[in-house]
DNA sequence: CTTGAATTCAAACGGCCGTTTAATACAATG
DNA sequence: CATTGTATTAAACGGCCGTTTGAATTCAAG
């Protein structure tokens, strides 16, 4: 049982390999262990074998899903001096591109699961992974906003920001139903959403012309 | 079999009246039939009997939910003359009422899920009720923006201030863990988000100071 | 080769699910 | 009363699930 494990080719990878998109797209209670063992090319006693249990072999799901590698989980860096709209307007993008993205990685899924509905499966892990999502977009508030700003308050306004990116994430068929097909192609591509929600959030914090 | 439902006792109005609940907690994958029967005090097969299977008795249950009557269907009113600001003011009161209440309604609860995760269910009937929730806030922002916005920009606007909403609805596991139970229990009663999802909007559209 | 532990496997177990069935109760109708 | 159609019931069905079992297989150590 190495360190590295996706490179290894024994059962037990296989089936960890197997297991981090199924349950990135299904979630944990309809991802199947059946289905994880065809795929891993495995017999369906395997899991319990080498895991225990199906909420063990998530909770190893989650723990591979956070590795700080691949390009789930670059921050984002500028040059010395980069004015804070423009670092607010990249993390607005990114917030985007991280959940409207055709085809995310299953670690940033999986992820992106446990953030809007915690399981079992180690809190802290997660907890890690929204501080160091959240971290840097407070940071450049803090570039923003007066520096006697209370620490709601500028929680509240991150809130404020991400939760106008999620929506287009969680509420996306409420989106579509409203505005229609035509609509939707012509005015809501990712890069206009970034204008839109940029503009609109600088403006309520008094770094752009409103309207 | 008369249009009002509520009232009846026979079996078929039982199982309908039990159905709801159960929907609007469980949603229509996890609740079950049997739960469904016993909390009606029927048996299994009724529901067969007279539904025809589960989608169908699901249905029967959102249709029931979205049936303009009690408290849950409300629109807002205001009496001529009152300030645009105080109506979004009163909308994102509503919206984060909706969505935060601890007792909410199961009507409301069907529809939330409803809107947010559409199944087979009937998407006229939920396409009306998003349309009557949103219908208001456009209106309310015709008289805040300037006469020639388009649509497009109007609809993102609205987006923008549902989303802020949205996300402490949505999102709430990532808020306590950001930011603690202190915090939490001190700066984020509706009263206080009401505020600052206000402010923070009106900054943005031009008619607060920002900050 | 022999041994013995680790691994893989087909098969079955027990549980819950939605649904069906076939027998029963009962009111309305002729 | 006999008949018919509706409503209710206990029981079973077939399917999928996670998990267990116990035998077969693998394979390195003695």
């Amino acid at each position: 049982m190495g360190l590295c494990v996706m490179t290894q080719d024994d059962a037990r990878s296989r089936i960890l390999d197997a297991a981090g998109p199924v349950f990135a797209e299904k979630g944990f209670q309809a991802a199947t262990v059946r289905e994880i063992c065809r795929r891993a090319n495995v017999n369906v006693a395997a899991v319990n074998y080498h895991f225990g249990d199906k909420e063990r072999l998530y909770v190893e799901a989650v723990k591979l899903a956070h590795l700080p590698s691949g390009d789930h989980y670059e921050l984002l860096e500028w040059p010395p001096g980069t004015p804070p709209e423009v670092k607010l307007r990249d993390h607005i993008e990114a917030m985007l591109r991280r959940m409207l993205s055709e085809r995310t990685p299953w670690q940033r899924q999986l992820m992106n699961r446990e953030i809007l509905n915690p399981t079992f499966a180690c809190r802290e892990i997660v907890e890690v992974h929204i501080r160091a999502r959240l971290g840097q977009l407070l940071e450049t508030l803090d570039e923003i906003l007066p520096a006697d700003s209370p620490a709601h308050r500028r929680h509240q306004i991150a809130f404020s920001i991400v939760g106008q990116a999620m929506h287009y994430h969680v509420a996306n068929a409420l989106v579509t139903v409203l505005v229609g097909e035509e609509e939707l192609g012509a005015h809501y591509q990712i890069n206009q959403l970034v204008e839109h929600i940029t503009q609109f959030s600088l403006a309520a914090m008094g770094l752009a012309p409103s309207l």
